[in-house]
DNA sequence: AACATTTTCAACCGCAGGAGT
DNA sequence: GACTCCTGCGGTTGAAAATGT
């Protein structure tokens, strides 16, 4: 395949050859300069003036999608999973609205996970992934898993920069943790609550400093989107539902970091899915 | 090691909507 | 209102990388 295409404009052949498929170090450097000096927008001005044999949409999905200084590469966090399976469910395949809310990926990124890692477990599960029957197993068995990993997480992380010795009977211990019966019915904010219930939070009050008296739900809550402080009220309000938002304007919780890749292993295993079909034909 | 299959993700395409004329 | 151009969005593709046999 040829990565040259004639140019077409207004309906004629114009001679100008335009360049196709990946982009080369030449032309991102030549596109980053650009951009640099002029500013991003008018992409097809941009693509005429910076020498660039490329099209103007071409240009601009190249920069939003891969040069933009603040994109975020990397596996997907469990929060950031949780946030695009609950803004999902209530907005469906709305990837670029979805990716506001998410700073630093793309709509492409989004649109890539959904169809790559949550599409095939569908698939596995025999379910439509836009059906309420896949909302509800989402519901009730990814998002405490994954609540469970940011858990983990923190506190593992906690763990290896305080005491290294304590982490193997640890990471025992929190495996043990139960979420496989809870209820589907339930809004997130209530499985929140429930899967609070499930956990001890005490372990995390070196890593959290909360302030005044709350319950498990809100502490919860609050780790799971802490890493997010950028968001605001809007989303805050459509995720959770406006009862938790109170008590987590004043909650303030040390940033979770995910450098080790402790997201790779997120996915079902085959013991999950036999789970997970025993509950889609039960229900 | 060689080949086949699957997964990932960057990039393309067509379409819709807004702005300008 | 009609037309053109530009931008942004969501769906899709296909090459490269990873994994399995």
């Amino acid at each position: 395949m040829s990565n040259i295409t004639k140019k077409k404009c207004n309906g004629n052949e114009e001679g100008a050859e335009q360049r196709k498929g990946p982009w080369t170090l030449e032309e991102d450097t030549l596109l980053t300069n650009y951009i640099s000096h002029n500013g991003e927008g008018r992409w097809n001005l941009l693509a005429k003036s910076s020498g660039l044999k490329r099209a103007g949409k071409s240009c601009r999905l190249r920069w939003l999608n891969y040069l933009k200084p603040d994109i975020k590469r990397g596996n997907l966090t469990p929060q950031e999973q949780l946030l695009i399976l609950e803004l999902h469910s209530k907005w469906g395949n709305r990837w670029s609205k979805i990716s506001k809310y998410l700073p630093g990926r793309t709509d492409n990124d989004i649109k890539n996970y959904w169809r790559t890692r949550v599409q095939k477990q569908a698939r596995q599960l025999n379910i439509d992934s836009n059906s309420h029957k896949f909302i509800e197993v989402v519901r009730s068995f990814w998002f405490p898993r994954l609540i469970n990993e940011i858990k983990d997480n923190s506190y593992t992380n906690n763990i290896k920069a305080n005491a290294p010795d304590l982490l193997g009977p640890i990471l025992r211990d929190s495996k043990d943790l139960g979420f496989n019966n809870m209820d589907c019915s339930t809004s997130m904010s209530e499985d929140l609550k429930k899967t609070s219930q499930f956990m001890d939070f005490s372990d995390l009050e070196t890593t959290m400093s909360l302030e005044g008296s709350r319950g498990g739900s809100s502490q919860c809550v609050s780790e799971v989107y802490s890493s997010f402080p950028c968001l605001e009220e809007e989303y805050m309000v459509a995720v959770m539902g406006s009862s938790d938002i109170s008590a987590l304007h004043d909650c303030h919780v040390a940033d979770s970091k995910y450098e080790d890749d402790v997201t790779q292993d997120l996915m079902w295993n085959m013991d999950d899915i036999w789970q997970f079909n025993e509950y889609a034909h039960f229900n």
